[in-house]
DNA sequence: ACGCAAAAATGCATGGCCTGCAAAAATTGA
DNA sequence: TCAATTTTTGCAGGCCATGCATTTTTGCGT
């Protein structure tokens, strides 16, 4: 089959793309047959066809495999948030920077709705996933305490290694309006995906968002009608 | 010594208590000493003098022997959420009944401090730890939309076991808004709580705890004042 | 085409985690 | 003391995860 596009990068990096595409691909498949506990790391090699050796060569643990969501879209987020123009709130800076980097959630709805019920029944699974978000929560944190801070160069200078521990708990030491502002974001797109995912794409995901991101604003407050509907 | 209290039960009891504690003393020390991801649970044992085996037989998994931390304290928050007169507003609901039970988590300050410090170096356990409080988040979002709901008996007959997949499918089911509130009030508790931690308890609990929920209850506008102190 | 160097995949050994099962030891109550 | 119940323990076995050496594949200059 002729390629139609080089594929920037050599058959090289192709190959990885795929083999990770595989391994992932057939983690889901297996998971939705026999059940998230019941898939070993030997099943889904085989089903890929590599060795279990290579699978610990893409995915840092089994667990890892389920759950593969927006890897690097945390980066994205937080790009989109700096460049944001300022003077706007930080909440709605927030909020369409995820709108952004979540319009394709739609066009993967079986991918999604497979993911948030196969966390929801593995309280295991989902403390892996949280373990990864959480990464990414910090570096949000971070992304909204430069874009408020506006001019508190505190920690500037001096940066360790990327991802690094001192990185690490240097993030977790930022102020609590940032801090509080990602978790809660990060929170509130957890949810948000996953009222939708339960009513099976009823409504288009871009309306709950939108509401869920309306009651953040508002505060909280009581909902105007009783969901007696 | 003599023990002041004829602690009520057998000499069984008490040595299944005592075994119990033994084993998560010295999983603390041990961690303290040599960092979590160093301590086995063989190690443990030989501490505790007791034999691997016996270790699961009180702890489901190695990891869990450095959680265990507030067991029960979710029905807790439910319960207060429920018994709150009506009329209020739920997030102030939400908050009141948090922080009742996290102030008399607060007397066990030490405990906490020692917790907080060897979760604070190790992302995963806090994430294992937020996954065990995960099935809590559901259950308070059940109460939650109990009280919001005010005339929606849905779901208030043929209930499956407690705990049971189908009760848990029911709860992710739950409207939009009590499951935010619920999910955000959880994550606006962690912040607060590692926030405080981070600063070794520079300010009281009590306030960094209130000043969440301001922001929270203000809609997360900018902070009024930069964190330049 | 050919061959070399880099990268990836693989096999193997090792160690930790966790579970079921059955035997041994301890506790309880009569 | 004796029998019943509960707890502890050893052991076998399976899965997860990592390090190391080896083999295979890919990229690229010649």
């Amino acid at each position: 089959m002729a390629e139609g596009v080089p594929a920037r990068g050599g058959l090289r990096e192709r190959k990885k793309k795929a083999t990770r595409a595989a391994l992932a691909e057939a983690a889901v498949r297996l998971a939705a047959e026999h059940g998230v506990e019941n898939v070993t790391v030997d099943a889904i090699c085989a089903a890929a066809g590599v060795s279990t050796r290579t699978f610990f060569n893409y995915f840092d643990s089994r667990d890892e495999v389920f759950v593969m969501i927006g890897a690097d879209s945390g980066a994205l987020v937080c790009d989109d948030v700096l460049a944001a123009p300022a003077g706007r709130a930080p909440l709605d800076v927030l909020r369409e920077a995820l709108a952004a980097e979540l319009e394709e959630v739609e066009q993967q709805h079986e991918t999604w709705r497979l993911h948030a019920e196969v966390l929801g029944s593995n309280p295991q699974l989902l403390a892996r996933t949280l373990g990864a978000h959480m990464a990414d929560e910090l570096l949000l944190a971070e992304a909204l305490a430069e874009r408020v801070g506006a001019g508190s160069p505190l920690f500037t200078e001096d940066r360790p290694a990327h991802g690094s521990p001192q990185e690490q708990e240097r993030r977790r030491a930022l102020p609590l309006y940032p801090r509080l502002l990602a978790a809660v974001g990060g929170t509130a797109v957890r949810i948000a995906v996953e009222h939708w995912c339960v009513r099976q794409g009823e409504t288009p995901f871009a309306e709950v968002f939108r509401e869920t991101f309306e009651q953040l604003a508002a505060g909280l407050p009581e909902p105007p009608r009783p969901p007696d509907a």
